[in-house]
DNA sequence: GGAACACTTCGGCCCGCGCCGAAACGTCCG
DNA sequence: CGGACGTTTCGGCGCGGGCCGAAGTGTTCC
């Protein structure tokens, strides 16, 4: 077991915990953002980056002065995601501009690369009731053939995964499925982020063209 | 993401991950128990077990004297095996006595209450050639009988579960009918723990059981 | 009642590690 | 070439927390 609290203490560290909760919007941050985001020293971050890639929780791609850093990939948002969901929704954030904003993401948000919060449970509710997953959140066979209809291309990845959804409480749709549906609506214009947060709003025409999907 | 380190704080050190460790066998266990087994006092071992009940990771039922800490449920040895695969089987073991255990690990085990290792893994691919379960690793309809015939009742629980398997590294079968399963197994002397250890064997009776059952 | 036992609380030690600032390195741009 | 900038390395500081032993509480058994 001493593996585990090898990973576990990598993210034992609010610091840490923070760059990865940041990096979960799925995009790539320099060293000097995360440095920001977290309000820690540049030195700071250098080193706590360089433990969490030698970790395998991050990539690191290097362009020129740049050091971009990503989530390894999304089974470690699911993990992260997992272990958050565990501990729960704590104390109300206090503090007017941390509780809208908190409450922005709880509404809707991107976990890595699909949708979470409330929007991304009434996703999973309509997708079931569509007859596309089933109960037990596994495609279906009419399901695959609906998706592929929106572009969907299947690959090696598993086609749904369930990830438990850290303010509901509740699994919402991740694995390939969820990744495509979330590109598909961003691409529409369907969904948008909230200035350069991870909370995400369903547009007026997001909600004309979820009703035309069979979406409630 | 403060929620996230505290958790991750719980499991980053090596004694209470220790402790979580030998918890996944599902039964409970005294304190004191639990302190010989990671060789720390009575008294430090008493203090982690406060931290990780109060963390929801334990439970503990007090009886006389006693102590007794179990996991807190299916949910928490998910989430320990999840994190677990994620760091992967290290360097091997050094040690006759320490490899030829790891290796019976390997082999079979239980994973809280349901089965692991190669031996789980084997389950796994069984039930999706009986279509049991499908791909996805969904219960099937046919399924759902094949399990009530072996006494199974639906309840609350979700029936199964992909619980990604840490020496494997691919995902074996939990939930209730991966309990269940297992239950039955035992009762049956189909399967025997090696001494009081995780690590489970197939009987002889097991191996024409599991070949009735059309398992291979 | 008294002795063994399981566990807890407290005080104190000490190591690990997160943090910073200063200085160095490499890259980009004018 | 020189200056700005993103990043890294290093030394040093200070706190948090894991550990133990000693003493205390509650339980069981004789």
């Amino acid at each position: 077991m001493e593996a585990l609290a090898q990973v576990a203490a990598l993210l034992a560290d609010k610091t840490r915990a923070a760059f990865c909760g940041a990096l979960l919007d799925g995009r790539a941050w320099t060293a000097n953002e995360l440095a920001a985001h977290a309000r820690v020293a540049p030195s700071t971050a250098s080193e706590h980056l360089t433990r969490l890639i030698e970790g395998g929780l991050l990539v690191e791609h290097r362009q020129g002065r740049h050091r971009y850093v990503s989530l390894a990939g999304p089974h470690v948002a699911e993990l992260l995601e997992a272990m958050t969901s565990f501990a729960g929704p704590g104390p109300r954030p206090r503090g007017l501009r941390a509780s809208s904003a908190s409450e922005a993401m709880a509404r809707g948000r991107t976990c890595y690369d699909h949708l979470a919060g409330k929007l991304g449970v009434a996703l999973k509710s309509g997708l079931l009731e569509l007859g596309v997953v089933n109960g037990d959140l596994a495609i279906t066979e009419p399901g695959l053939v609906w998706l592929k209809e929106l572009g969907f291309e299947p690959s090696k990845r598993p086609v749904v995964r369930a990830c438990v959804d850290w303010t509901e409480r509740v699994p919402h749709l991740a694995g390939a499925a969820g990744a495509h549906l979330c590109e598909v609506f961003f691409e529409r214009g369907w969904i948008q982020r909230i200035g350069t947060t991870r909370a995400v709003v369903l547009t007026p025409a997001g909600e004309v063209g979820w009703r035309e999907l069979g979406l409630t």
